[in-house]
DNA sequence: AAACCAACCAACCGCGTTCTC
DNA sequence: TGAGAACGCGGTTGGTTGGTT
């Protein structure tokens, strides 16, 4: 099928975007809706292409975006989504309330990607280290970074047309490790203690049993970076189980999260269909 | 203080898929 | 039914920042 460039570059604007843009932008949507974007940049009055705009409001202006201090909590959950999905960055991001493929992506890419492999080489070496990927976190960074509800209007100011500078800062504090309420028990992870093919199966089911509800459209409006909190040590029941695998499997998650023992040998067959021989990773998830 | 380096991340790009006419 | 448009995704690039020398 013939193509054409998403966008005409001329006469459009490229590079950051400036605060007048983001209003505009947010303005908007919030008086029409997303979608068409095509359309959406030229009525707004934006010299910018659709494709940019999207990713403008997908990225950074949406409600509900959480940008920043990935916790804990989320970067193993981050982990476990890769390793069973690959990058498939949306639907990784999907299961993480507030945060976007764009993000998680270069989080994984800048850090994280080389944590795993790190420590995957070094549990090569020491086998006692089979659960250090806590001890080497990434540290909350302290400082405050600019979130959706700055570009809706708690911006600092800023020359009119000065580009937005969104970047988080670097963390170098080290803040002390705090235990986290998640443990590798209440998510479902083999203990550290399990080894071989019982490891590595209890943590295939560990993934899927894991796995929390694709993230529900936040509908109101710019929410506070804490009202996003993730909290992993949830009971499937209170947050409403939206299933990723559609009904029949939701319908074996206990309240805790978890499934029933003799509910998981079923579980891969439900994803992969019957006599299903692929692997999770061309499991169809929508 | 300046130069250099590495880390970070916003934005761009190209391609596949889905939608619309 | 097919062509074109729109959308969505993942990979990549380039600018900025903070740390180190």
């Amino acid at each position: 099928m013939g193509r054409k460039p998403c966008c005409s570059k001329e006469g459009l604007n490229r590079g950051p975007w400036t605060a007048t843009e983001d209003d505009i932008l947010v303005s908007y949507i919030q008086e029409h809706g997303e979608g068409k974007w095509g359309c959406l940049s030229r009525r707004a009055g934006l010299k910018r292409c659709g494709k940019s705009c999207r990713l403008r409001w997908l990225n950074y202006l949406r409600p509900g975006i959480k940008r920043g201090n990935i916790s804990e909590d989320e970067e193993e959950l981050i982990i476990r989504l890769h390793r069973l999905l690959g990058n498939r960055w949306s639907l990784i991001a999907g299961r993480l309330p507030g945060r976007t493929d764009n993000e998680i992506k270069n989080y994984w890419n800048t850090t994280l990607g080389k944590k795993v492999l790190k420590n995957s080489s070094r549990s090569k070496d020491d086998s006692e280290a089979a659960g250090a990927g806590a001890s080497s976190r990434r540290r909350p960074c302290s400082e405050p970074i600019r979130t959706a509800s700055d570009a809706a209007g708690r911006r600092s100011p800023e020359p009119e047309a000065s580009p937005v500078r969104t970047k988080a800062l670097r963390c170098v504090t080290r803040l002390p490790v705090v235990q986290q309420p998640a443990t590798p028990a209440s998510l479902g992870c083999p203990s550290e203690t399990a080894t071989g093919d019982d490891a590595a199966r209890a943590e295939q089911t560990a993934i899927k049993v894991a796995l929390p509800p694709p993230a529900v459209e936040v509908k109101q409006d710019f929410v506070a970076e804490d009202d996003l909190s993730l909290d992993l040590d949830f009971h499937m029941g209170e947050l409403g189980f939206l299933s990723p695998w559609r009904g029949e499997i939701a319908n074996g998650v206990g309240l805790d999260g978890r499934f029933a023992s003799d509910e998981v040998d079923g579980l891969e067959e439900l994803l992969l269909g019957p006599g299903g021989d692929g692997d999770l990773d061309e499991f169809a998830w929508f």
